[in-house]
DNA sequence: TTGAAAGCGCTAACAG
DNA sequence: CTGTTAGCGCTTTCAA
């Protein structure tokens, strides 16, 4: 059994009360009774027992990380890592521990959150994704437990705190950089469409295409179904199209590098024949050949500034909430050039 | 304030232990009261506070994480999202939740696993790394608590559970694979050496140049130094020695992105020029340009078991203390070939 | 500045 | 099958 404060309270003649306080290092002990205290305790080798603090003090210290469905699908996107990243370093900053949820269906993460909110395991939640459909999100608001999402969310806005890119404009100006470049015929790869990420993406690059005056075409909106390697399908349908697209918004580098992989193996060279924007700007998109032209979504700092909204929010519930949108950046490399027209096929 | 036990018990003319016996489903309730408290929890919307439970069952259901310094370092490479979400899939099945480390520095992790450990917030940990000078696995063997490592561990080994490949098998193999495509110059480029991995890749590597009676030579020897993008630095100097390699083993697939990139900026081709083989067979190997050759060390299966190894040490803590290496496959793509001699300047 | 006592919400003998 | 009782290890009034 492990030493308890009521051990180092008998051996240092004090009562536990005490012990407690010196603990939390109160200003009413005196000085010479902390040290003697606090050297008992290292004799003892004594260690606070969180689970019975946290028991009566209501609070925790940690928050909750809810990753979409099949954590599979998240980890596979260096995205994850990388919000990852930013979360871990604030709550570090502020002494806050990370609880991961490790569902693989809707269902089973959905249990998670309930069994951290309402099992009192967490003070508050950042909820990786928005989505179509998405419980989480809604119970969470009817509980009144501090959350935040990354991502727009797609209902209530009013009600939740929020913090995401413009992923509108950003599509928006990706696709206007390719129409500077004299592209004409340009497709969009997204994925699951239920992600309101990839809806904002998609509206970003149509309503560029419509305030330039570009005719669009549903052909050359394609998407990746999670969990099929179809990218070979995509990759076939566009470039057989009648008018194959000379350019692509690509909703993440991941999905990029594969699409490019495709035209590779069919002596489609990028940039000559096609243009590639991608998004995230991820390690891949740097290392990637040739290195991608790719939309900074600023990923790190998205979960950053998350992490300190849910804590700010545990420390006041009834703050005003504020959303926060991270600013992106287009970084400009060797897979987008002016359109020469196409001269494969 | 939440509903507790008591209430239920109250509302339901039962006593308090009768719902607890209620909660964890025991066998002697009669299935009338199990119905009829178990309406009234609904009703109430009673959720059991987990805290007290562990408080008293001493059992927390959740284990924990620990990343080598700096999550960053850890974040950043393909391998960490996929062992996670290996120990992710066993924990879900065994309904055990997963509890990350933050820290930035050696010793600001160390005192986290301390806080988890002592504060009694996991009932086990994995450790993912294996690395000189590291205290964490010390303490934990000290203490007597359940922990695996992912890796080898330097010493102690008959006291600590590990879930390791045969790295030095590995890179033998993988070295024995070049030297049979004819190579005779073969560069080594590692990273930080002072984990284990990156010793016994090294040490594999150096025993297949001796068997093969090839005269190994320091100059062939690099590593890439953390957080410095000496890349360039590493690439120069090979490609600058009067005997310049043809073929390299680098310690991951990313690293080996990075030399690939390298390369291609000074125009040497892979592997008409240069034959490489990597490590860990994530994504990035098969996506990248040309797809990679990569040994293939299963880094989920990796996480699998470690999650699965340090559940069973925490249900049977007498347990054997077996440790388990998971096979390699060494996965041949367009990145090697057989030595055509070098073309470049 | 310190101590006594009550209690956080649950479980686990023990008794019936 | 169910209730009573006594904690788990800590914090927190209240009183001194």
């Amino acid at each position: 059994m492990s030493v308890t404060i009521k051990d180092v309270a008998k051996r240092a003649n004090v009562s536990p009360s005490t012990v407690s306080r010196v603990l939390s290092d109160s200003s009413k002990i005196s000085e010479k009774t902390k040290r003697k205290v606090r050297k008992i305790m290292d004799e003892m080798g004594y260690h606070i027992n969180l689970n019975a603090r946290v028991l009566v003090q209501k609070s925790t210290q940690t928050i909750g990380i809810v990753m979409k469905h099949s954590a599979s699908h998240s980890l596979h996107n260096p995205f994850f890592p990388e919000v990852l990243r930013g979360i871990s370093a604030y709550c570090n900053k502020e002494d806050y521990s990370i609880s991961l949820t490790t569902g693989e269906s809707e269902e089973s993460i959905f249990n998670e959150v309930v069994k951290m909110v309402q099992g009192q395991r967490v003070d508050g939640v950042i909820v990786l994704y928005s989505k179509k459909d998405d419980k989480v999100v809604p119970y969470l608001i009817d509980q009144n437990f501090p959350f935040v999402v990354i991502g727009k969310p797609l209902s209530e806005t009013s009600k939740v705190m929020y913090v995401d890119n413009d992923n509108i404009q950003a599509a928006k100006e990706a696709t206007e950089y390719l129409i500077k470049l004299k592209h004409q015929r340009i497709s969009f790869i997204g994925d699951d469409p239920d992600f309101q990420v990839i809806q904002d993406r998609l509206n970003g690059y149509q309503e560029a295409l419509r305030v330039h005056g570009l005719k669009g075409s549903d052909d050359y909106i394609k998407h990746f179904e999670y969990g099929t390697p179809n990218g070979v399908q995509v990759v076939e349908d566009l470039i057989h199209l009648p008018d194959p697209p000379t350019a692509m918004v690509i909703s993440t580098d991941v999905n990029a590098l594969v699409v490019m992989k495709e035209l590779r193996n069919r002596n489609i060279t990028i940039p000559k024949d096609i243009s590639i924007v991608s998004f995230n700007n991820t390690i891949v998109s740097q290392l990637a050949s040739p290195p991608m032209t790719s939309i900074d979504t600023q990923t790190y700092q998205l979960g950053y500034e998350a992490s300190r909204c849910v804590i700010e929010l545990i420390h006041d519930p009834k703050m005003f909430k504020r959303s926060l949108i991270i600013p992106t950046v287009i970084k400009i490399r060797e897979s987008s050039q002016v359109n020469e027209g196409l001269k494969y096929v």
